[in-house]
Parts: structure tokens; C-alpha cells; sequence
DNA sequence: GGAATAGGGATACTTTTTATCCTTAATAGG
DNA sequence: CCTATTAAGGATAAAAAGTATCCCTATTCC
């Protein structure tokens, strides 16, 4: 069970939109060329953020993706469920409907306590990762990232946002 | 991204194993038709139980599986992880290393934010599956199920049990 | 000796993930 | 108005993971 590496792509996207300055957009070209991704694939994910509600886009030349809520305003959890989903990871099939001792048309009321005790952990999962935000990301990337290469990489950034 | 289904089926056969009397063993045959599930592939899911040393097994007629340690030393973890492995559900691909803006040879020393992040909430999947016994669940169970089909489902095992 | 068992290798089949290609509608700039 | 560029999304295909079956071997019980 490993996430699509599209969570990561989307993760380090919203990462460099976060830095965009206001009203400005960036295109998937540039995105891609910037992770060293494929366009194409790439722009899957974008799209579900974009049909999430995370970004705004526009087209035409100098059109792109920016995010549409400030980067406090953006959980890690938005992110990944926008391109993962929201299911949980665990699904229940029931099987102790199978056993051989149940009466006929015996019905269960409550939901399977293996169940239930695994949704519990997706939920522990989910509510870590909702309480981490995209500008506690770029705190973090601010820290690590060595100052000039922080600098280059935003005036890349800069020269390509429509 | 979705656990295996052997994960369930694991977790229901070590629940069924966890009321077998001390030194009764309960072959594939009888696990698989308890909960209705293919055989031959319910055997991977428990030689993984068996791999991860949490069952012990005998050959030849009256052959089968027993819990390798009480219930309350099992955890849902445990259980988890022996078929599903123990690898994290998030893999980092380093794609800030493709970066344009990076000199040359430039090589991080510390993991990247984004993945230790991911990590973190994984963690936290996996300490809630810890904190679970197989006993727990095997309480739960019998508030759970009415009295008479556990009582009919134990001697249901019990008359296969070797 | 015969029947039943776990273990494990080989082989398909199915679903999901990854990836590419192409068409359409919108938009900026000349 | 015209052209270039963009996001959106459908169609398709390749690769990987999950699901399932078959078969052989060694062991054990009767």
C-alpha cells in the first residue's frame, strides 16, 4: 500500500505556488520542468487539485495555477485527498457475513469491529496530516534550502509566472 | 491507495485463532471455509503470519496454525505489517534534486520536508495499530456477536481444530 | 502405505498506477 | 482578427501491484 507519487508532485507544487506573489500564475510546463516531471501526467494531478478547489487556473499564454486559499488556509490533508481521494484504507468486505453458524437472514447492525478499529488509524493518519499546513511546509523548506538556492529558484519561478 | 484484502482476512484468522484451546491447531481448510474465502490464496496471507513468527504451524492431518504468543501480545500492527510489510506508505523520489536551480554536485544532507512530514503521520498510523491487542479485538468481538452464534461458532472450530 | 497438511514456486488474470496522445475551448498579445 | 499558448478532459497503452489458481515437495498422523 504506498500513496501515487502524485501526492508528491502535488505536495511540492502547492509548495512553489505558495511562494507566488498575488494574482500571479504558473503553468504546468513550468512546474514540471522545475521537478523534472512529465508534463502530461503531471497536469493529472494539477487538475484534481483544481477540481478540489485547492487552485485556481487560468489559460491562454502567461495562464497557470495558483492557489486559491493562502497557504495557512491549506492542510496537508486537502492535498493529499484531492489526489488520492478521500476512501478510506481500509475497506471492510464483511466476510463474517460468511460464516457457516449465522442463521439465515441474520443481519448485523453494527459495522465489524476489525473494522472498525482499522478506521480508526486511517482517521489518526488523516488527522496528522490535517494538522499540518502548506506554510508550515515552506517553513520548513526555508530552513533547509540553502539561501541562494532559495533565491534562484524563486526568480526562476519569477521569470515563468504569467 | 487500499491495504490488501489479505489484511483482513489475517486479521479474522487470528482472531479465530486467539479462542483455539492451548496446543490446537486450525488448518487452512477450516479458516478458509469460516469466512468464505479462495483457500490457496488464504495460505499466502497466513505463511506471511508465519514468516513474521506470529503463528506456529504442523504439518500432516491435524495440521494447522496456533497463535506463536498469547493475544495480548499480538498487536493489529503486528498483523499488519507481516502481510502488508512494514515498508512506509509514502516513498520519497528526491524530486527536488531535479531542480535547474541546483549547483552542480550539490547533495542534501537532510531528508526532504515533504517526506518527513508524510513520515510522520504514517508514524502515527502505525502507533494506533500498536496500541491494539488482538485481545482487544477479540473483546470487542464478543460484545459483539450474539451469544449463540459465538457459542456455535466455537464448536464449529473446535470440531476441526486439530 | 495412504491421506492430509504447510510451504513454496510457477503461472495467469485483474485492477491500479503511470504515461502519452489528441481534441476542445479559452485567452493573451500582436 | 490571427496565432500561439494554456487548462480540461477523453482515449489509449504500458507497467506494476494485487488476486487467484495450479502443482510439487516434505512432513505428519492414522
Amino acid at each position: 500500500m504506498i500513496l501515487k507519487s502524485q501526492v508528491e508532485w502535488a505536495l511540492h507544487c502547492c509548495a512553489i505556488l505558495a511562494g507566488l506573489p498575488e494574482g500571479r500564475y504558473l503553468s504546468t510546463k513550468a512546474l514540471a520542468e522545475f521537478h523534472g516531471l512529465p508534463k502530461e501526467y503531471l497536469s493529472k494531478a494539477l487538475q484534481s487539485l483544481s477540481q478540489a478547489g485547492l487552485v485556481h487556473t487560468t489559460l491562454g499564454p502567461s495562464g497557470g495555477y495558483r492557489l486559491a486559499r493562502t497557504p495557512a488556509e491549506l492542510t496537508f490533508l486537502d492535498i493529499v485527498e484531492a489526489v488520492e481521494g478521500k476512501a478510506r484504507t481500509f475497506v471492510c468486505n464483511n466476510i463474517r457475513e460468511n460464516n457457516p453458524c449465522r442463521p439465515q437472514g441474520y443481519c448485523e447492525s453494527n459495522p465489524c469491529p476489525v473494522a472498525r478499529i482499522m478506521w480508526e488509524a486511517d482517521e489518526a493518519w488523516r488527522a496528522k496530516l490535517r494538522a499540518v499546513r502548506l506554510s508550515d511546509l515552506t517553513e520548513a523548506l526555508a530552513l533547509d534550502i540553502p539561501a541562494e538556492l532559495w533565491k534562484n529558484s524563486f526568480e526562476w519561478v519569477l521569470e515563468r509566472a504569467g
